[in-house]
DNA sequence: GATGATTACGGACGCCGTAAGCATA
DNA sequence: TATGCTTACGGCGTCCGTAATCATC
């Protein structure tokens, strides 16, 4: 269980390959071979079925903890570094997609109190800024998903009480304006789990969280989209090449889709959360709170 | 950041020593100091002071990463372990003091409906019972804490959804019948921070839990107790050896002590959580459903 | 001076690369 | 047959124990 054996396996996992894995982290073929055969001796279990690649079912239950463990290892290194290094001037903040409204909106305000920070604003895709705040690399990360009312994301947790909430959102389906369902006043995610899905695992929810969230193991995708652009993906809404769902403020003015409510659901929301390393607590209780003034305007 | 070298970092933070820790651990004094050693050149930071014992500022950064770490490691091990082996005929529950009640009351029922289930039930420490359900010793645990309601206990997470709400209830403090505030109809943490208090960490809430709740770095101990026997806590409240906080249904019918509601404070509550190994989750389903009917009996 | 952490050194083991082997598409 | 994972083997580095050294109470 060592972790540059849990990160070859991860690798492993991901890319489908021992070779690829071992260019992409620099191994030989032959050593990632070695590492995965030391990993299941050493667990007592066949992680991955060979040729092709994949996971058994003791693999699969690895893979639930290698990621967060390797995202906290990385978390407690990052934090180290900053206790033994200076206190930063800089601040950098990275959100999703769906998050960078609320961080555009708060900044401007941030700046007119604190003027003199010196702020670097990235958005990323889904999965990036979590892995990017434990990493150091951001000092602070707006995440969000789907969650019941008033429920924390299920994020790996990072570090002691590293997520606070900024605030949550109607849930809303964008269908184009010549759906079928377009004229509903509110739907139930687990009526559309056999409809065409926009598989965007950047910007959009995640199927796999719909899934999770519906109890159905439908919502397969028609199209994916690769990439952190919220227009890209409700044009392709607008075109009809499938559904996907987004917290309503997103569609405010947009032409060509319809956004129906998912809050008859058992009760889902959109919610925002602001994740942060402890050692930007501080932070992170400043900016919350020009956050969570309200929902992010247009 | 090796496992081995965060759990020797563990045991000499825990034990105050390298000697002590290197006896427990079964190595020589001089490889827990090379151990520590390495960690420190390859985190770049002391992380502890020698002569006498003691942690770093970055220590404790580290501590509070490699309690939850090695958790989870113990716990990925464990849930392997099950996957690969067959399934468990016998199921072991463990339990906080104070949440022990309900699984007392909750097995009576289970035994009606599953009557040939090999059931093991045991009351352990607090911080035992997450452990032994992490390293698979326990199938099933109940852990209890002080939350804001509808909020969930911050355990270090072992695994994905592995906790699931039982209940909440009144939270009270303990106060000998003659106490001076003994006749308050409610009472807020805060005010309570320069009273005596006992300290039971395996059995009470712990103090260092009172101080987060409260905000305040009061709450110091006036006698310590070391067990599980929720009555030695309350009569060494009744005796006037100090306050304790507990949930509300523990103290029916016990006398020479009252109990004052916690409720008007930023709204605390007590809450339960059955805690499992993903494996069991469905077993976790059942018991639950039999859990959550109420508050527990005396 | 005793206790306890550090440093020096040596043997054993582990890890990874090279290269050969082997199975599957 | 070719791609790709596995096994064999050897060098190098790492890890831990013994033992000597150093520091602190």
């Amino acid at each position: 269980m060592e972790p540059h054996l849990l990160r070859t396996f991860v690798a492993v996992a991901d890319l489908g390959s021992f070779s690829a894995a071992a260019t992409k982290l620099g191994y030989t073929q032959s050593a990632v071979s070695q590492q995965i055969a030391a990993l299941e001796s050493d667990l007592g279990a066949a992680l991955l079925h060979r040729r092709p690649v994949s996971l058994t079912e003791a693999g699969e239950r690895l893979l639930e903890h290698a990621r967060p463990l390797l995202l906290r290892i990385d978390a407690a290194r990052a934090e180290i570094a900053r206790v033994a290094g200076s206190p930063p001037s800089r601040i950098s903040v990275g959100a999703t997609p769906l998050a960078a409204p609320r961080v555009a909106a708060a900044l401007t305000r941030a700046r007119t109190s604190h003027p003199r920070a010196e702020i670097t604003v990235a958005v990323l895709g889904r999965g990036e800024v979590l892995s990017q705040v434990a990493a150091g690399t951001l000092d602070l990360g707006l995440e969000e998903g789907i969650s019941a009312p008033s429920d924390p994301l299920r994020l790996p947790d990072i570090g002691p009480a590293n997520a606070v909430r900024i605030g949550e959102e109607e849930l809303t389906v964008v269908l184009s304006a010549g759906h079928p369902l377009a004229r509903r006043p509110a739907l139930r995610l687990a009526d559309l789990a056999d409809a065409r899905w926009l598989d965007a695992p950047d910007t959009g929810m995640p199927l796999a969280d719909l899934r999770a969230a519906a109890g159905s193991d439908g919502f397969r995708p028609s199209l994916s989209y690769h990439g952190t652009d919220v227009g890209t993906l409700l044009a392709l809404a607008a075109a009809g090449h499938g559904l996907t769902v987004v917290p309503r403020h997103v569609l405010a003015g947009i032409p060509g889709v319809t956004g129906i409510s998912l809050s008859t659901d058992p009760t889902l929301v959109h919610r925002t959360e602001l994740v942060h390393g402890t050692l930007t607590a501080h932070m992170a209780a400043d900016l919350a709170a020009a956050l969570t003034a309200g929902p992010a305007p247009p």
